[in-house]
Formats: C-alpha cells, sequence, structure tokens
DNA sequence: GTCAGTCCCTACGCTTACGTAAGTTACGGC
DNA sequence: GCCGTAACTTACGTAAGCGTAGGGACTGAC
C-alpha cells in the first residue's frame, strides 16, 4: 500500500484526471480522489496544495500532449494545405483515442469558468495557430486575410464536435472519420467525394 | 419594491438567466439570484421549487427559442439545400444576437452534466435535424446515407464555434459570418469563393 | 375597521466539502 | 538496535449554500 513520493503523485493524477473526466470539476471532490487512490485526503494536499493544484497540473498536461501532437502535424510550412488538414485532423483524433479522459477534461469548464467571459481557451490556442498557418495560405491567394480567423474557428469547431460526437458513437473508423472531414472541409459539400480517401498516411 | 406574481417570476427568470450565464449552474447560487432581484431567498423557492426548478425552466426556454427559430428554417422541404444551410447558419446567428445569455447557457454543462456521459444534449437536437436534412440529400445523390451523422456534427460544430467565437469578436457583421459559414461549409476551401454572398435574404 | 389572501422576510437546520493540525507507522542509514 | 525522515492517518474547524419554518406587512373587499 506504502508507495514512493513519485509514484504517488503519478497515481493521484491519473485518479484525478478520470474523476475530473466523470464529474467535471465542481462534482469532483479531493475525498474522492483520495478514496480512489486508496489513501486519505492530506496526502493529496501534500503533493499538489489543494483541488485546483491536482486541475492545474492534470489540465497542464493534457494541454501539452494535445498541442505537441497537433502542433507537430501543422509544424511542415512547406507542406500541401490540404496535407497540414490531414495531418491535423489525425493527431486530433489520435490523441482523443489515445487519451479519452484528458480531452473530455479540455473540453469542459474551467473552474474559473472561461476566464473573462471567453470560450473554453483551448480551443482557442489552436485555432490560433491554424489562423496563422490559414493567414499565410490566404495572403497567398490574395484572400482577405483578416477573414483567416473566422475560418479558423469554423475549422477547429468542425473538427472539435465532430470528435466529441465520436467519442460516444465510435462508429466509422478513425482514419474514416478523418478522411470525411477532410473531405467536408477541402472540398466543401458541392464537390463532396464519393469515398474520400487520406492523401498521406501518418 | 413589492410585485405581482407574474411580474416577480418574470424578473426572477431574467436575473437567474443572466446569473446562470455569467457563472454557470453550480456557482450560481440561489441567493444571488434572490439578491440581484432585490428579495430574499424564499421568494425563489415559492416560485421555482428550487435550483434546479428555476435552471430547467430557464434551459427550457431558451431551448424552445432557439429550435423554433432553427426549425423552421430548415422547415422548407422543396428549398434548394445551400438556402436551406443558408437560413439556418442566419437563424441560428439571429438567436445569437438577440439572446446572448441565453446561448452561453446552452453551451455550458447541464447540472447533471450531460446525462449519460454523451455530450450536450441541445447541439445534438440541431445536429438531429441537420441529420435529417442532410440524409435526404444523401440518398438522393447516392451517397452512403450513415454518413449523414458525421457530416452534420461537423456542420453543426463549425457553426456553434464559429458563434461563440463572434459572441466576443463581433468582428466582421452578422450577415457576413453567415456568407463565410456557407462558403467554407459549400464551397469547401479548395473552391472558395473571393467575396462570398447570400443567395437569398432572411 | 377587520379580515383574508398574497407577498415577502428573518432565522435556522443540515449537508457537503475544502483545508489543516497533530499524531502515528513504516523505512533506511549508522 | 536506534533515530530521523518520509508517508500517511484520524479528527476537526470553517465556510458556502440548499432548502424550510414560521411569522410580519401590505392590499383590497365588505
Amino acid at each position: 500500500m506504502r508507495m514512493t513520493g513519485k509514484e504517488r503523485r503519478q497515481q493521484l493524477l491519473d485518479v484525478a484526471r478520470a474523476l475530473f473526466a466523470e464529474k467535471g470539476y465542481d462534482s469532483a471532490s479531493v475525498e474522492e480522489i483520495a478514496h480512489r487512490a486508496g489513501v486519505s485526503k492530506p496526502v493529496v494536499y501534500e503533493h499538489f496544495g489543494g483541488k485546483e493544484g491536482i486541475y492545474a497540473v492534470v489540465v497542464d498536461r493534457e494541454m501539452s500532449a494535445m498541442l505537441a501532437g497537433v502542433t507537430q502535424a501543422l509544424a511542415e510550412d512547406d507542406a500541401h494545405p490540404r496535407v497540414l488538414l490531414e495531418r491535423a485532423a489525425c493527431a486530433l483524433l489520435d490523441y482523443i483515442d489515445g487519451s479519452t479522459d484528458g480531452f473530455r477534461i479540455l473540453v469542459r469548464d474551467s473552474p474559473v469558468a472561461t476566464a473573462s467571459g471567453t470560450f473554453s481557451s483551448l480551443l482557442n490556442d489552436i485555432a490560433t495557430q491554424v489562423e496563422h498557418i490559414l493567414g499565410i495560405q490566404f495572403a497567398k491567394r490574395g484572400y482577405d486575410s483578416k477573414l483567416a480567423a473566422l475560418y479558423s474557428q469554423s475549422l477547429v469547431g468542425m473538427v472539435a464536435l465532430t470528435a466529441q460526437w465520436w467519442l460516444d458513437a465510435r462508429k466509422p473508423k478513425k482514419a474514416e472519420v478523418a478522411a470525411h472531414l477532410v473531405n467536408l472541409a477541402w472540398n466543401g459539400l458541392s464537390h463532396l467525394e464519393d469515398k474520400p480517401a487520406l492523401r498521406k498516411r501518418r
């Protein structure tokens, strides 16, 4: 039952992540975190200082993991935009598939509830990156680059909500979902392909 | 200070809607609702039975208002799909513009947190309607109609997140946002129009 | 005026859950 | 075999907030 500090800390983080995903920040209690870890409350306080503390660490780790994946996918500046889009969609779905609880937490409200009235900061972070990529392409083609913000929000929203739906449905396979997302974003409803396929694997 | 029952009830609903929008269900307290209305707690309990009661009424009203708008926009079965899309996007933006607090509430988590682990039921209701429309069109064109669910989620997510972004940004005018949304959904990134315009007014 | 009904208040009980204080048990070096 | 340190415990103080009991005040009819 007795663990070393590092082990216990990691275990608490795992337990807390699962509980926050299940109940949300407010409804999860540190007592239950402790209980599920087979330990009493003060242990949690010893390691993380409090409820906000452990939540912050959990969120920070998930943010990093997710952004790392997506950022890397968007990294190659010279790649074709459509390939970038494909890579980003795949990266997001991979993350969700691999860390479902983490994604659920990131999509829920923060404790301070979306600081300053603005929307969930994570999706904004991602949208900002997409906006950058898109802005370059827009400028290259002579579109109004101020509209890049609008279109990036649309794209991120499209992928994010579909991802959440897929989280419960799990019906089409991951790769197929990605292909259809790209299909819609790239071709639009008026040019939908019958059986879309990804251009580039991973 | 003293009001008739109906007046007080309406005032409480207005105050509660604003507060729920600002703080979310958990962080809003009955006491603060009462205080903002210049009244004490038992009045709220007299009218609505409890916190869940008043929240339920607020949400129900907003759901009805929003769905009514969107449903009506999607009603004309014989209209061209693109026109339907335009009408739906406009209806949603109109609702958000006219009842910002209500929309903010609907997008947040429910008290029981999206019962049964599934995603926010409101957006799902809308997506279901879109799915129906889309299914018909898919069948007509020989696409796999099982994919209508996926594409409707994508479309709703696209519009919903963009709407939330616009809620804070307010940068392009409402009609312009709708035009660009339709532009992306309909034409796709590869066929973007430079200066999209809506086909049909209101 | 007085009486009924409506509107509203103060004051309280009770639960939940955060955070803390002080004491207890296992582990490793000497 | 002793002792400090690190891991952990029980037990409590405190605060917030839901819901309720019982009583006060205003209004209008007769």
